[in-house]
DNA sequence: CGCAACATTGACAACTCTCAACCAATGTGG
DNA sequence: CCACATTGGTTGAGAGTTGTCAATGTTGCG
């Protein structure tokens, strides 16, 4: 019925697999969906609110954000992606973009115009069915930010980060090792985790004092996930990885 | 193409209007859905997080929310529903939940087996992809609950919560002029806004004490909508209805 | 070298939590 | 009908967490 993605299989595909088994015919139609590769530099705005994008964006490398923008100007990270993601999946059923989103490194990006999205979906309603569960998933991934932000405290919530970061970045083969590439400036990572930039510094003093993370440039690493699982309350079942590509869960 | 909701139209129905405009032979099918009626005591859990359901329940009448579990066995509420909702809508296409589900007041809710749904997704494209879309919005309504959480401080946390459930209650009828039924004790209120029971009540006293809300029993008013939306910062669009239904935005 | 971006520090204020008690409304049994 | 238990709302005091402001290091790079 399926086959195991290999190392070099295009993100996207790398990333259905996890979350479906698809038949040769299926990863065969997802190959030839018209995708065209754009380089973004970082830190750029692709889609902003109120846009009514008439295609998808695939983050084939590189790292984004999706925030909102207060009133006063400020920006609130609500969502982070790796390679593999859809980031603006939901554009193809919600013409109004609620929210921002952009690249955070230098990014390659696949489009892929609903047309042809729909297109697939018909087609394969296998493959509809994968893409409304990456939906949902993105949505529990929410919900599990939601009780990130809502019922710990500052350490605890940043480990809780760091752990997803670190699963999701496995998922799709990003990781190397006990480390991961951390693009974000401690004022991003207390945007996303709703503190001052001040009291994110402070934090992750305090895991390094903790011995349990290690930074050395855009690089975190961790001699001791289990631990920073346990101190972040971290349970990877609510990214509903399919069995048959969960990640060593180390 | 479309009809307006009559007032006594059933809640999914009156719902579905909202988010999409849906033809006769549509809105036939929808109506020839099986459902089982089920009333169901106040807080009663209908789906526990590790489940794989085989239908999906609307909310026809009363209040429900979602809720994860601490390690400790703290409740986090994560969501709220109101008439016309399908809060496990999602357990069409994610098999394990990961999350509870449970009625807030004495509910009635109607069952609708997966398969059923399956098929009028099959046979209706268009009612797919508004079933689709409904649970888009219910990612919308989480990102903005991480925007609330992480953001905005006990007041206008509060006072958000407040715009958005009065909003949603509008949009299926629910609303008695400018009062809502608050069926949530301070503790749970407390627990969906992430802060304390004392510091929940500390917060309503002080939005009864600058005049915003009225409370008496478990129903809310407030004279002044646009004064509590300009202190949550609340703004409708994220809950995407779409225009032609657009309740008075009073 | 010198700028610019990011990280770090200290002092202080503000917000929110915990604990422990008390009050008010409701419902039940005797 | 009252005594009592239960639930939910309220209060006070004190502690802990986090935010703000303003300044100082540090690093990378033109």
């Amino acid at each position: 019925m399926s086959q195991i993605a290999s190392i070099d299989e295009p993100p996207l595909l790398r990333r259905l697999d996890t979350i479906a088994a698809l038949t040769a015919a299926e990863r065969e139609a997802i190959r030839q969906v018209p995708m065209v590769v754009r380089e973004v530099p970082p830190r750029t705005d692709l889609i902003r609110e109120g846009d009514r994008p008439d295609e998808c964006c695939v983050v084939l490398e590189g790292f984004a954000i999706r925030y909102k923008l207060a009133l006063g100007g400020d920006r609130r990270i609500i969502a982070f992606h790796v390679p593999g993601d859809i980031p603006d999946l939901q554009s193809l059923h919600l013409a109004r973009m609620d929210h921002n989103f952009a690249s955070l490194t230098a990014m390659r990006a696949g489009l892929i115009p609903h047309r042809a999205l729909h297109e697939l979906n018909v087609r394969h309603p296998r493959i509809a069915g994968a893409l409304w569960r990456a939906t949902l998933i993105d949505a529990s991934i929410f919900r599990e930010w939601i009780v990130n932000l809502g019922h710990r405290d500052a350490l605890s919530r940043t480990a809780h980060f760091l752990c997803e970061l670190h699963f999701r970045l496995a998922v799709v083969g990003r990781a190397n090792g006990n480390g991961i590439e951390l693009p974000l400036t401690q004022a991003d990572l207390a945007d996303a985790l709703g503190m001052s930039a001040v009291h994110m510094n402070r934090t992750m003093q305090e895991l390094r004092a903790r011995g349990l993370i290690e930074d050395k440039g855009r690089t975190i690493s961790c001699r001791d996930w289990r631990a920073l699982r346990t101190l972040g309350e971290f349970d990877p079942d609510y990214i509903h990885i399919t069995p048959h590509e969960k990640p060593d869960p180390a």
